[in-house]
DNA sequence: ATAGGCATGTAAGCAGTTACATGATTTA
DNA sequence: TAAATCATGTAACTGCTTACATGCCTAT
């Protein structure tokens, strides 16, 4: 059980289906979660299977139907007793991080591209955040939102999301300029 | 190949053993990367076959004898290549955070717990990076030893760790002081 | 004596990835 | 008419986790 979790997590804010969640995951959940969209099918038919959740059919016009799933009483119990058992460590994996572990054997110039992208995927994720962010709280402050709001869970998770999109974006700009310079200058010298 | 590149990204500055190389796992690469020891054992012999890295024994006196690693130059080709394509997005997988998207269906009491905990561990891990930095940089202050270090790689890998470290904490903290403030209401308002 | 560190693995099972498969509708 | 979006999966393979297995040395 270690999707299973995030799934359950994901779908107490409403019905979706699994193209739905698919989407959340890739954009919402992304900053804690990373998930491919065939695993979420499965992973939605084995929790309908042990009746942490439930299926309902909805038909549409123009488009392919749908199954669109809710969290059931045993997935919020299932829920509250992963809750409460001890947390794993963060589970994290960076590929960019590794080339740049490894830069001093390395040609800089595709990892600076690299960064550059992905300081630039990280300030759009950042707006999408923000974004998210004022529609959750309304016409409330945020502090008065998280004070007397009833849902804060995403709120929260959501200002932690800012905070990694930002350290992100700045550190890879930072590095992205530093290998710059270094590259030039070595350049410079080999002349 | 994803496990084999933080591998040899690894072995770039040192000898290592399995088990010396799990420790560094454990404290120092696992800001970008997260492995269990018992895959390094199982990569190592793989990438030693691929002829990636070659092994040489290690004869100890008071201890049992071990196999240290290094990169052969067919390893560094293999990470100039990996280095040159296309990066995959960030993979992370966080329990923490989803105990908090859940939160308000949950008890929050060990939630608070657990986010203080994981607070403490990111300040420890943060006074670990620290003192790496300082021990890479030596008699250097940090910016020349970027500008005329010959091996910055691991530096700024520390550096990010460093932000990642602190903004964790710092997010934990907050969200453990704002659940606790919460709890501490609805608790008067149900008496 | 006992716990912890050093040192290296195997085996079974589960989880996750990649490639394949389909088909209608909407937008450029 | 081509590409993107909506919508849902299967199958084969690879990678990862958990549990098991061993044994010596050092510090308390």
């Amino acid at each position: 059980m270690a999707l299973s979790h995030a799934v359950l997590a994901a779908l107490l804010d409403g019905e979706y289906s699994g193209y739905q969640l698919a989407k959340i995951f890739d954009v919402g959940v992304s900053n804690f979660w990373y998930a491919a969209p065939q695993q979420l099918y499965a992973e939605l038919a084995r929790l309908e299977e042990d009746g942490l959740i439930r299926g309902r059919q909805v038909m549409q016009h123009r488009r392919p139907n749908k199954r669109v799933f809710t969290v059931t009483d045993a997935g919020i119990g299932e829920l509250r007793h992963f809750a409460a058992a001890a947390t794993r460590p963060l589970f994290i994996r960076d590929d960019l991080a590794v080339k740049v572990q490894a830069i001093d054997h390395l040609d800089p110039a595709p990892v600076i591209a690299q960064l550059e992208e992905r300081a630039a995927e990280a300030a759009a994720k950042l707006a999408l955040f923000e974004k998210a962010l004022r529609h959750l709280r309304g016409d409330l402050d945020e502090e008065s939102f998280l004070r007397s709001g009833e849902r804060v869970g995403p709120y929260l998770t959501y200002l932690g999301g800012c905070r990694l999109e930002q350290e992100t974006s700045s550190w890879c700009l930072s590095t992205a300029r530093l290998l710059r310079e270094r590259a030039a200058r070595t350049q410079a010298a080999g002349e």
